[in-house]
DNA sequence: GTGCGCCAAATTGTCAACAATTTGGTCAAC
DNA sequence: GTTGACCAAATTGTTGACAATTTGGCGCAC
């Protein structure tokens, strides 16, 4: 659905395939990003992989210096936890708002996607339930009609896509946050914000907790 | 101090020669910008306008439609005020990790900007005033140490420069914002994170009614 | 007079060539 | 063996020309 006779530039085309293959990890970190080798890969010219990097760059995804080219920006640990943090802060704003705002179609859609997060944990479904999860949470940025705080959120996920499956294959997480999760959707459906913000944030502490967890055991094993 | 012999591109500079002087206002909302004519006006070729006007887009200060230009990006009332909440949310966070992060150092300096707004507002000074309440809210982020959230908070002021001086001339707001103010570096160097984090919300939510009521004011008065 | 198609001007998108800069290696001098 | 200058290759930055698209106006039919 992004090939029709929508007008769309070589360029947009582009910056989103290149974001696409970063976050999803085609491309590693630090890996320098040679303009004349991606304007062939992407079979567009030079000006166009020059603007995508650009924008990239603002993003936040690519690290580019003058005259010495672009690279794929490493998000160090303590740099995640940051991320991790801010994150947090908006998800309980969003949360309280989708409680206040969300409308009758939100709150029944947001306990139907409880009722298949439900499944997907009796199924063991890892899969499945990071959907679910993801979901949920862009479900609720919905009812909360902010659309800055979505913006943000976006690209602060995609600063850490890499990172975060980590946390979601951890042994007995599903369940945990399951329970948060359930507590979100009550407060939420009941229209309560305060509980709502609670509720988020104790998800939101939980799920920093494992990642910085995540990123510790991963500077003790990885090397 | 930006001619020197430091490495910069010609991008780099027009990017934020053009971004100064939308948040200026020397560009009004919804005006178009037409690339020849910036290329002229700054003395750059086009590809680095177009450069310039990616970015930007990106930031959010300018809309590009595909073969239709790009404008000055306009703001309407309803996001004006859904930016306020957001920064309110990380300005919050932030103001509690000064406080549990804070040096001694940053405590000296803060305690030092209140004593000068004081000052200010004794003397009824609005403009120093504006400025001891920027370098607060700076130092509180150097405190903070949090990067991402220091690069969220700039672009969102960056999209409210135009409307919050409406704010800041209001009768009687040097006198309260300073009590509110005070009341955050107490707090930040008591090294009281829960503290801080009220006192902040509380300025913030005062300044997002503000806000409101100024947005209010000039829906009606304006045209 | 109103609506419709068509053309020209303005503007954006694409491209390739050229200039400037960095990088890595080689060679000579010490 | 090490240092430093210098050169060549790789890469990025800049420029102008050309192609494609949109916009607004003009004339024509009705």
């Amino acid at each position: 659905m992004s090939d029709s006779r929508r007008p769309s530039t070589a360029d947009a085309d582009v910056t989103a395939r290149l974001r696409e293959a970063i976050t999803r990890g085609q491309l590693s970190p630090n890996e320098r990003l040679i303009e004349a080798d991606l304007a062939e890969h992407f079979a567009v010219n030079r000006a166009s992989i020059r603007m995508a990097l650009a924008m990239l760059d603002q993003d936040g995804l690519v690290v580019r210096l003058p005259n010495r080219g672009a690279r794929v920006r490493a998000v160090s640990d303590e740099e995640a936890i940051e991320i991790a943090e801010t994150r947090l802060a908006i998800e309980v704003m969003v949360a309280r708002q989708a409680a206040l705002r969300g409308d009758d179609a939100g709150r029944t859609r947001l306990r139907a996607i409880e009722k298949d997060m439900r499944r997907a944990v009796t199924e063991n479904d890892a899969a499945h339930y990071s959907q679910c999860n993801a979901a949920l949470h862009r479900e609720l940025q919905r009812m909360a009609g902010n659309a800055t705080a979505n913006r943000i959120l976006s690209t602060l996920k995609s600063h850490l896509v890499r990172l975060q499956y980590r946390v979601i294959l951890l042994p007995g997480r599903p369940r945990k946050s399951l329970a948060e999760h359930r507590a979100i959707v009550a407060a939420v459906c009941a229209g309560d914000g305060d509980a709502a913000e609670r509720a988020m944030r104790e998800h939101m502490i939980s799920f920093t907790r494992l990642l910085k967890q995540a990123i510790g055991a991963a500077r003790l094993g990885g090397f």
